[in-house]
DNA sequence: TACTCATATTCCCATATGTGCATGTGTGCG
DNA sequence: CGCACACATGCACATATGGGAATATGAGTA
């Protein structure tokens, strides 16, 4: 009841459920999550100080990047993203993101915000 | 992504999430849920209204009363719904619910309406 | 110290959301 | 028919939410 719904409500959201699936599978700079994910920095900073709220994420810093990763005790999201994982397949949207963390170097170092407005 | 996110959604509120589980249990009319969670009536029909949007529950007319039952064949929401029962002691709230569903035959035929302003 | 870069935060706004109250609908029964 | 009962829907409103644009912070470096 208190620790359901706000973890719940969290992942209803397709921005950070994109996120989270992420986070879960690698640790990640913002720069990288703006660029796999094509969204703007502070949007990504904001979701990411929502799950800090939550305590479900750390933060370490490396030189001048700060690296996320899932710190995930709570038992219902892991299991939700276990499940949802698992057949990842049926959900192309978040299929196309675990490709694309394949090519997560080529993000770092150049923030979403450039890779959106493309230079002529 | 287009599935996934509408079910969490829905999840995210603790009274949905209240009457899913009751439902998960058991076929309800309205004022069955209304005396056992001690809700308003239109709250509960409107509660049931978005779980029919989602085609997640069927609705059954019995003489004066309209039963409603978890048709449930969404995986996501069989698999948070089967891992929030299965540890149901940790949200006393939701136990609680569990508890009262079993004395739901005294809910019927009197709305919460009546239950809450209780008569001195 | 000044500058750059990665990240965090603030302000603003349109929209969505949950809920209470009142009213509508429809079924069964006198 | 007309009434009572169970349920559904509409309206109103306060609050929450997601996102964009601009700005602040803070670490590293020259």
């Amino acid at each position: 009841m208190n620790t359901l719904t706000p973890i719940l409500k969290l992942l209803s959201d397709i921005s950070r459920l994109r996120v989270i699936l992420l986070l879960s599978k690698a640790e990640l700079c913002v720069c990288e999550l703006c660029g796999i994910l094509e969204m703007p920095q502070p949007k990504i900073s904001k979701i990411l100080s929502k799950l800090r709220d939550l305590d479900l994420v750390t933060d370490q810093r490396q030189e001048r990047f700060v690296f996320y990763s899932l710190n995930s005790q709570d038992a219902l999201l892991n299991h939700i993203v276990g499940f949802i994982i698992s057949d990842i397949e049926a959900h192309p949207q978040l299929a196309l993101d675990q490709l694309r963390l394949a090519k997560k170097e080529q993000y770092i170092d150049q923030c979403a915000l450039d890779t959106l407005h493309e230079k002529p």
